[in-house]
DNA sequence: ATAAAAATTGAATGATTATTCAATACAAAA
DNA sequence: TTTTGTATTGAATAATCATTCAATTTTTAT
């Protein structure tokens, strides 16, 4: 009895690190494929070619497609979670030089890419439909605008500067970053990283009139 | 032959008109299922019943699911088009004036409703993948930003204001009213038409510090 | 009123695709 | 090596859906 205990404990943990790479393997090849070919075009025929399993292994490891793409918009909502979080974290950094970095963090091309932001729109297209979807989004913006409001008002103390809410202008920075990552999908030419991030910048400056380092 | 030509045209015009009924008819029945369901979920079959006519003759009126589509966002544009194209052109009104009028038609009940933007989001969604989502999306969004800097352009002089150039502030502009939309479908308790506006109207008052109608 | 033409139907077709599952490959234990 | 259990395959299944088209209804012209 304890040795049949024992025995499937250490199965399962061997098998269960072999499990993870299938795992992992399967929601990056989620990711592509819906990057490559759209969600409407993305069967499980597809991602499990892509990840260089079978079909049916790919449906069996998720129990179902459903299941398969929600666990990748919560790896990559996790994925982005992590990028700001360790930002909104440095407490030792000065409170602009914190909120440039997470302008550029916003705008860098790790996640700010083409491939990721057509993944993104995929998914906020189906919020309507799929509360699943509509909560992992959510909770992922509850946070960060919390932390952002929290990261504006010590900014509004250094600066001194009492016309525009915390609120606001964390709420007015969000959905100029969802529109920007929007407009990069339709105009990559025009809409570069440097472009977006410049334009951000500028809105900080015009409401952080004498802090030079919102070039 | 004279005659027969003449029967022709009047028999054409007047399915014409019939036709146009049906045609309208299916138009926003997609509109409407695209709300409803969403795209993913969206078939000819719910659209022709929703139209109240037959699934046949729903793809025949349209050659093809595919155009369909195409044809209702194709509408849907031109709607809007319609309702910005005219504030734009109010030459006898104050530019300032004009701008608070476009921004109240962006954040109108009839623009940025819940149903009209999951539409929106759903083609925006697909851009990536269909050229011609994309060129009627692209080809309307050129017009919208060249008539936009028109304005902020005349109210940059009109304020003197030199520090944020007029593509600057239009590009600003229109991502927050994309990014707006977005959050609309998210958070509708939030994100009312009145938040939203007043979200702008302070983004402008940053920028013409001295003009009280951005209240 | 009748014939001809056009509009519209709805059932059949064929393609696509998620899901299932019996069979096989593989690994660990004895 | 043999046995046992687990991982993985791939072909079969069943459901969904766009598209087609012969048949029917409606409209128009004479």
């Amino acid at each position: 009895m304890m040795k049949a205990l024992v025995n499937k404990k250490t199965t399962k943990q061997a098998s269960e690190t072999e499990i993870s790479v299938n795992h992992q393997k399967l929601i990056d090849a989620t990711i592509e494929t819906i990057a490559k070919r759209g969600l409407a075009d993305t069967t499980i025929a597809h991602v499990a070619k892509r990840a260089k399993v079978s079909q049916g292994y790919a449906n069996f490891r998720f129990k179902s497609k459903d299941n398969l793409l929600i666990s990748s918009l919560q790896y990559l909502s996790n994925e982005y979670k992590k990028s700001w979080q360790k930002i909104f974290e440095e407490n030792n950094i000065d409170p602009i030089d914190r909120i440039i970095r997470i302008v550029q963090n916003d705008f860098s091309s790790k996640i700010a890419n083409r491939n990721k932001i057509s993944v993104w729109i995929a998914f906020y297209s189906e919020v309507k439909f799929r509360p699943s979807y509509l909560t992992i989004c959510q909770r992922q913006d509850e946070i960060y605008s919390q932390q952002m409001e929290k990261l504006v008002n010590e900014i509004n103390n250094i600066t001194n500067q009492k016309e525009f809410t915390p609120k606001e202008v964390s709420e007015t920075y969000h959905s100029m970053v969802d529109g920007l990552w929007q407009r990069i999908l339709f105009d990559p030419k025009i809409y570069t990283h440097e472009f977006c991030k410049n334009l951000v910048l500028k809105y900080f400056k015009s409401i952080y009139v004498n802090e030079d380092r919102f070039a």
